[in-house]
DNA sequence: AGATGATGTTTACAGATGTAAATGTTGCCG
DNA sequence: CGGCAACATTTACATCTGTAAACATCATCT
């Protein structure tokens, strides 16, 4: 089962820091996003289904424990979107962005720099 | 109004090659999709309403053609993707790759040859 | 002209999603 | 002990999606 993008907001305040209680949660996203108390209560409820989360009783409350990964997340997300647009390689998806001139020049040093510890490694 | 997966798969048809009639739609994802002729009606249909496709008559048939560009949908998908795992900077992406040895030799020989030329467009 | 077949158009229906309202539960206060 | 306040759980409901079935239209064959 995915997980939907309202899903992974509450997803997001869990991986930044977590045990949470569903209020903290509320809290930190509420505003942003415009969202009441059932909202998050209901994202939370869906995603203890799908398992992505785990709740652990702590008196009256929750706390809240992320059980999916960020990083498995991620990386499930960015193939998605690698394998429909770009055929599943990761030059043109940097080509793309740097056609549209979206390559900051920290961007790029930062590429530059990963190369190169590619190259070293490479023994 | 955003286009969905499968309406995408259909677009994905029209960009290789158009004007195409919903006849050869069908017959070029119908087996790989499982999809039956109505199905890719109402994709069609969806993506008229949509405003991302158009469709000319031709005797008792339609033509369909784009009207979205695939560039426009690439940016909008990947920019997406981008700002909501990545903080909008290309560079973690690829470093996310990297990390997940998802880098083919041919993709890190196209990065280089980028950076390459980035290079050479600095003078 | 009526039946047939090729196409398009409308309607359907279940599951996912966004967004809560309504309702249930329980520890605590008076 | 009875009721409220603080949580959680259940139910709701409109949209969007995936996936067609049903129905309408119209050129054509008999």
């Amino acid at each position: 089962m995915a997980i939907s993008e309202a899903e992974a907001v509450v997803m997001d305040v869990l991986w930044r820091d977590a045990p949470r209680t569903a209020e903290e949660i509320l809290a930190e996203v509420g505003p942003a996003q415009g969202w009441q108390e059932g909202t998050v209560k209901s994202l939370l409820n869906r995603l203890l289904k799908k398992e992505a989360v785990q709740a652990e009783r702590d008196g009256r409350r929750y706390l809240y424990t992320p059980l999916l990964a960020r990083e498995q997340y991620v990386q499930q997300e960015s193939k998605g979107l690698l394998d429909r647009l770009f055929g599943g390689r990761v030059a043109p998806l940097v080509a793309h962005f740097s056609e549209q001139r979206k390559l900051s020049k920290k961007d790029i040093a930062e590429l530059r720099k990963l190369l190169k510890e590619l190259d070293d490694e490479q023994h």
